[in-house]
DNA sequence: ATGGTGGTCCAACCA
């Protein structure tokens, strides 16, 4: 099972990359992020041309959801619980056995910001709701937009941005404790190239001076992670036309 | 050294 996930800064100007990505790419799961479109928008019909079931969980403007599937995906959940939020970020879905959670971690702003301060929470309510999907599923994947670099070989230039926001120490504290309750950066499971980011700032040529970061992960339970053949960026899709400032990350597993 | 792009939607916010 090849699974996907991609946050491709509006799914209205993004549709045409996705559709071709998934043709060439042929994944089994892409999960995306930052759809930006409500989820009546949501043109499932163009998903079901392509050979997939897709759902939603959309917002105007900002955030917003989806996953797309080659099985039917069943027993979604779009909330944590006990954590009141009207910011479309989450979407969990089984498909195939499979747990999947799709995140579209906040931002933060900058440390110390209110941003900040609700993005931590937020990684507090994710923490107690993967606890109990862990228990309820041997088989999980947690993946999406972390917006965490998780140590300075994701980073670009680690001296520059420091503890910022992105790679700030609460921050990765709060990775290191999903990470805890049995889950594995899958990327990280296997050689990688030096310097393989999957975000370039739009700004100052980022993507040309390949000054990025790794914040898009793929965190699976232990029975998942032993069964992960490989994990890779592919960067293709960041040099097409108009593209999002980030790029799919894959992990394939044997099962 | 600074500032720079892009999406949504048209002023300003978010990243």
């Amino acid at each position: 099972m090849k699974i996907a996930t991609w946050n491709v800064n509006s799914l209205n100007v993004r549709l045409p990359h996705v559709l071709e990505w998934l043709e060439t790419a042929t994944p089994d799961v892409l999960v995306l992020q930052e759809i930006k479109q409500i989820t009546e928008a949501f043109d499932q019909e163009s998903f079901r041309a392509a050979g997939y079931h897709a759902v939603a969980s959309g917002q105007k403007t900002y955030n917003g959801v989806a996953v797309i599937s080659r099985g039917e995906s069943s027993d979604h959940i779009t909330d944590f619980p006990d954590f009141e939020d009207s910011q479309r970020r989450v979407l969990a879905a089984t498909i195939d056995g499979v747990r999947v959670v799709n995140l579209y971690v906040p931002n933060g702003h900058s440390v110390g910001s209110e941003k900040y301060q609700y993005k931590l929470g937020w990684l507090a309510a994710l923490h107690n709701f993967l606890q109990v999907e862990l228990k309820d599923h041997e088989r999980l994947v947690v993946l999406g937009d972390f917006n965490i670099a998780p140590d300075d070989r994701d980073v670009y230039d680690p001296e520059k941005w420091g503890e910022a926001i992105l790679c700030s120490p609460a921050e990765r504290a709060a990775l290191g404790k999903l990470l805890d309750l049995g889950l594995t950066d899958v990327f990280r499971q296997f050689d990688q190239p030096d310097s393989t980011f999957s975000w370039w700032d739009y700004r100052a040529a980022g993507f040309r001076r390949n000054a990025g970061l790794r914040i898009d992960l793929i965190l699976a339970s232990e029975a998942l992670a032993k069964a992960c053949q490989n994990s890779y960026v592919d960067r293709e899709p960041r040099t097409w036309e108009r593209p999002s400032d980030h790029t799919p990350v894959v992990a394939d597993f044997d099962i």
